[in-house]
DNA sequence: AAGAAACAATATATATATAAACAATATAAA
DNA sequence: TTTATATTGTTTATATATATATTGTTTCTT
């Protein structure tokens, strides 16, 4: 169904850039919404279900990760991630702890009833993702990611959210 | 440039279908984050641009639109217009009168300087639009939508922030 | 017409987002 | 090694978002 006709707009697009452009923001906010719907009933919001993911399958042997690398990998900004692990931390899906390598930095770790309530709830997830994303062929996926890729690139140059540490590490 | 690397991942996705959802996300939130800065200056928000272009575009002869028909134009929760048409009210972008035929509504519409605002913005920020989806060409666009039309399509029927009457309106 | 149901705007509580500024710490450069 | 710069986490102020509840008002049903 098209924009115009979802949003109920009296009049079309005169641009079709700019019709492309609100549907790529409409889709995501469709899609937030429905995690959010999906996730609550477990207690959690989409952004900390994010978060315990990145915490599951991005951190070796189950160190954990700092603060600034998640904000990092979530687009969450830093300031941010201070209030979000304070109210997972209080739920006890998270704990937080002093780095010892690096005394300004926290490392962040799934507690134990973290990673319970994620193991029941990442097949469930799945499953839906899989559901929804079923509108693609895998080659049509394929082909909207790439074409999503370009148009970030079209965006800017690189996100001036990482530190030169992060690039470096991703270069290397 | 791909998510991996934008997001400096350690471990590449396992499910394309999530890859694909992410993106849409990622994209969305790159966009909105760039619009955001472009009209900073201007001392407009995204949200509050984006509102001002539905009373330019989807109002029959200026007659300004009601609080409701924005709320569904503009994927905001009804609850949220109220406190962003103060915040617009306050800066002079726009005004709010009782409408007349119905007690319970309020008509939104652009002041003079809101006009004046828009029109200088408008013409730039179309540019900018054109300039970042050049990265797809005209019949790639129409790809895109068409492929997050058929997503969005597996996310839910229809979006429950709908009166009966605004269904209505659009199926006429 | 009377009662039930729907609707418009508002208010409140919570959770992100943004930018900006800060203190403590670490690292690079001279 | 001192100095300059960068980074980490935090706080604050503002602007959306979500859900939920409430007050008038309108419309639909009977």
């Amino acid at each position: 169904m098209s924009l115009e006709f979802e949003l109920c707009l009296r009049r079309p697009f005169t641009l079709l850039a700019h019709e492309a452009l609100l549907n790529i923001y409409y889709s995501a906010s469709c899609l937030k919404k429905k995690a959010g719907e999906f996730l609550r009933p477990f207690g959690l919001t989409d952004v900390q279900f994010n978060l315990m993911m990145l915490l599951k399958y991005q951190s070796e042997h189950d160190q954990g990760l700092s603060q600034a690398r998640l904000s990092n990998m979530m687009l969450v900004n830093r300031a941010n991630i201070t209030s979000l692990i304070d109210r997972m931390e209080k739920a006890d899906f998270v704990i937080r702890t002093p780095a010892p390598a690096d005394r300004r930095s926290n490392i962040v770790k799934l507690t134990g009833r973290g990673k319970e309530l994620l193991a029941e709830i990442e097949p469930r997830y799945t499953k839906e993702v899989k559901r929804i994303m079923a509108a693609l062929k895998l080659s049509e996926q394929k082909t909207v990611i790439e074409m999503l890729e370009r148009i970030r690139g079209n965006v800017s140059e690189l996100n001036e959210n990482k530190t030169q540490q992060d690039v470096s590490l991703v270069r290397a």
